[in-house]
DNA sequence: GCCAACGTTGGC
DNA sequence: GCCAACGTTGGC
């Protein structure tokens, strides 16, 4: 099993909107960064993913889901009404993807980032989220950072 | 709202 | 293939 992590501004998408969706899941589409579709590319059916606020007052890691459908084609890129509309790309030949994510459970506190920054010369090295400048939407997690984390939520 | 960091685009 | 211009992300 492999370990990821989500980030989405809360104002647009929140872990309550997904624990709220029918059947508490739904599709993660907008991803528009190719090294972000080439990671949702490879994840697999129960596959556990961090889900994480970004662009918010208190941007952190705040719930935890999990991959129900392997990736498909991103069928927002073909609706010139969608805000993520991409005219390149092609229903015959898809360049965006997502996957189904489904509502685990909320953590029982928030992993802020600034929290994880505490970590980036240490336990959490090479951790994507915490390297400078980073803008990765969707990004892999190992498991050792991935048990790390979830030792700092108790 | 600012701006650094980064990805993408397109002229050459 | 280089690189300047531009757009976006996202922390602060």
């Amino acid at each position: 099993m492999n370990y990821w992590l989500f980030k989405s501004e809360p104002e647009e998408f929140s872990l309550d909107d997904l624990k709220n969706a029918k059947a508490r899941r739904d599709h993660w589409d907008g991803v528009r960064n190719y090294q972000a579709r080439n990671f949702m590319r490879s994840m697999k059916k129960g596959d556990q993913g961090f889900f994480y606020h970004s662009n918010c007052p208190e941007p952190g890691i705040v719930g935890i889901v999990e991959i129900c459908r392997e990736a498909y084609p991103d069928h927002t890129a073909f609706d010139p009404n969608d805000k993520h509309f991409d005219p390149k790309s092609d229903p015959e030949n898809p360049r965006w993807f997502m996957v189904d994510v489904r509502y685990k459970r909320r953590l029982k506190r928030l992993i802020s980032l600034q929290e994880l920054k505490e970590y980036a010369d240490s336990e959490l090295a090479g951790l994507a989220l915490v390297r400078r400048g980073n803008r990765l939407s969707v990004l892999p997690v190992s498991k050792p950072h991935w048990n790390f984390i979830l030792k700092l939520e108790r």
